[in-house]
DNA sequence: GAGGCTTTGTGATAATTATCACTTACTAGC
DNA sequence: GCTAGTAAGTGATAATTATCACAAAGCCTC
């Protein structure tokens, strides 16, 4: 699909340089993921790189038994430094990346991510930016592993949820939040038990509300 | 004390071009780290960035509660993504940097570490690389923390250092690399016990050899 | 060689998290 | 409404990790 001018230019309105928004029109590829749509898993070979313009997606480190751990959200006008990283080797994915809802897009061919670090300054502002934004997403995650108890990080992770989805409720399953802390389902089953208790949540088939 | 060219160009072949092998000559600074002096804690303001010349340097993440996580280690001709980082944002530490040896390394201020990265390819390109490479070396940290079990973390930890400091024995107590865990030293002192039983270890005071 | 400091060893016990084996509830589609 | 399939609840139990409270050992200094 052709990228529509008008939206691209208000959407990135003094971040990128004139000409280069010109250039993100032409070679740029707007898509519309799905919610749940897994963009990318661990080996593919990454040939593009994202901007997001709406919708969110999640980003999950996978180990080899199958266990995943959630990294950290990418939002509006965020890009993905994994992608860059591979984009810039040629190598490949190191992490799975999932729609966490319907997700607005513009994918950027791997040639141009590169030659435009050279021709245009804020795109090496961009491509910087990134690498710190996510860098420190990184750390927030090490944090919450390394330092938090699951109960706690359980509920910062709905609260994230619900940031993202700007309301209370929201859709999930204690499987998928499972998955995202890298534990089993009981567990997680439990600890929201504790939660509804404390009066902290409200539990429905397929739903949680946050108090 | 100022740098010896000859040294920095043999050091510095073909990474860096002439012109910047002069100017890091000129404005950065040789420097001898001890042996567990800490470089870098959270909060302080970073005003240069280091590259590394021989020995290394450990990274780690500490909590509010003062326990710390090991990220990675620096090493030879590597530099730290947190300076970059914080360095072009003027932003504080968010990580404590502690020698693991003796360390020698080149500090270059923060002005430069800018201005090089629009003036020279290299240093540019050595940027880059450097964020991926720490980027790698954080997904790695959680790989180990989210996915794997403390006996085999301690055992990891212990190759490591042996890899590290080029020998099978080396020097360090339980109550660093509890530490480096993020856990107690009891629990490190029992996981070593059975290690030592299943024949991996020999320890004594002050001292560990892997086997 | 007697203190004094640091490091290590260890028992007892608790807290946290993981696993297994089910049962029960909810929902969509026929 | 019935059925199948998915999601959630739960008891029992184990494994892992954390904590507390000391004891013992190694080493340095006087």
């Amino acid at each position: 699909m052709q990228i529509d001018k008008e939206f691209l230019y208000s959407r990135f309105n003094g971040l990128f340089e004139l000409n280069l928004l010109k250039e993100l029109a032409q070679v740029g590829t707007y898509m519309e993921i799905e919610e749940g749509h897994v963009l990318m898993r661990p080996g593919a070979y990454i040939r593009s790189v994202p901007i997001i313009l709406s919708g969110s997606i999640k980003i999950l480190r996978s180990d080899s038994d199958g266990r995943d751990a959630l990294l950290y959200y990418l939002g509006g006008m965020d890009s993905c430094a994994m992608s860059l990283t591979c984009c810039l080797n040629r190598r490949q994915s190191e992490i799975t990346a999932v729609a966490e809802e319907k997700t607005k897009l513009i994918s950027i061919p791997v040639e141009k991510v590169e030659e435009w670090v050279t021709k245009y300054a804020s795109w090496k502002q961009f491509v910087f930016a990134t690498y710190q934004k996510r860098f420190d997403d990184l750390l927030g995650a090490i944090d919450q592993i390394a330092f938090r108890k699951l109960d706690e990080r359980l509920l910062s992770l709905l609260q994230r949820k619900s940031k993202q989805c700007g309301c209370s409720v929201f859709t999930v399953t204690h499987e998928e939040i499972a998955g995202e802390l890298a534990t089993s389902r009981e567990v997680i089953s439990r600890l929201l038990k504790q939660l509804e208790k404390l009066g902290r949540v409200k539990l429905s088939r397929n739903k949680i509300e946050l108090i």
